[in-house]
DNA sequence: CGATTCCTTGAGCAACCTCAAAAGCGGTGG
DNA sequence: CCACCGCTTTTGAGGTTGCTCAAGGAATCG
């Protein structure tokens, strides 16, 4: 899928996603309809699980890069215990992540981002200047305002990313860091 | 438990309980070894089920009002994947709650803790300013200020809490507002 | 190539932070 | 009972960060 694509609506009911590659960004659904940001999903974590117990969606998930999706589980009928409680851990980290992306000065929450979205070799494909910034709450202005400080100072340098159509990369310097 | 007090440490192992009355903060243990607020827990949410499976919690977690802790599940091997997934639709929504807590400005995310925190009624014993500072990424004394001014502005009106020594509770009035 | 959307940049302002001092509160021991 | 200690909370004054409003430039898509 591309960016900026709906993948399922809160309420709504459907299979569990997990995440193979990309940036997926959760939003809650207010009484009033008008959605706020939530969570984000990345490689690796699962979406929707929720639905096959209680047949609807908590979220309405939409993708904020280029992303790959995969039906979960694997196997019919395999959402064992021990899966769904790997899959509750990894959920807490994540929620705990995110958390995180909303604390500190303004740049330092969009370094965080940047080092939760690389992948090893310090690559990464940010979401749109108005999705960093709900997902930090900033300001977009404020965001193009830092990825320009990081882009002077060396710490990110705009690369070409493979076999993303049309996709301006990042590549992200001081990896290894302060987590 | 009386408030301030560690229920357990992360990367410890025991049981999984159940907050049946009270407030709980959960931190993240960086590898540097400084905790940071990740995530709260009030009545009726599972702390340290993760331990079942992993044999190792999380997160540290520490009381931040009167407590009564359950353990979970109630019957032994109970732990199903229904409950589970049950659980696990109740920390998503939980964590949207608390990332919810650290964007707006200063008077919005402390109404909105209030508002969590209070029981049917709009009875409610805040933690301590520096506490609700650390869960909405504030400064206690912004804290301070904007409980004096809620205060002041008769959203807030300190009470006796029956049952709780020495707690200094308020009553919220607009509990059933915008969520 | 025109329309739309997204991004960049600037100037002034408001919200929140920092630093500091003093008051309140709870416990301990004389 | 009162004096003292440590800790939390309140309050003030001034500084900084990020927001608001605005205008223009770049990218994307038909």
């Amino acid at each position: 899928m591309g960016p900026a694509e709906r993948i399922f609506v809160a309420g709504g009911d459907g299979l569990a996603w997990r995440v193979a590659h990309g940036v997926v960004r959760l939003d809650r659904i207010s009484p009033a309809g008008h959605s706020t940001f939530a969570s984000l999903a990345i490689a690796g974590d699962i979406l929707g699980c929720e639905a096959l117990l209680l047949g609807a969606y908590t979220f309405t998930t939409t993708t904020l890069t280029h992303c790959e999706l995969t039906p979960w589980p694997e196997v019919k009928g395999a959402a064992d215990g021990e899966s769904l409680l790997k899959s509750l851990a990894t959920a807490q980290r994540r929620a705990a992540d995110i958390v995180a992306l909303r604390g500190g000065q303004a740049i330092d929450r969009v370094m965080r981002l940047v080092r939760l979205l690389a992948d090893r070799a310090g690559k990464v494909v940010l979401p749109a200047r108005q999705d960093i910034a709900d997902i930090t709450d900033l300001r977009f202005e404020t965001i193009s305002r830092v990825i320009t400080q990081l882009e002077r100072s060396g710490v990110l340098a705009a690369v070409r990313i493979e076999g993303v159509r049309a996709a301006r990369g990042y590549a992200v310097r001081y990896l290894p860091d302060t987590q």
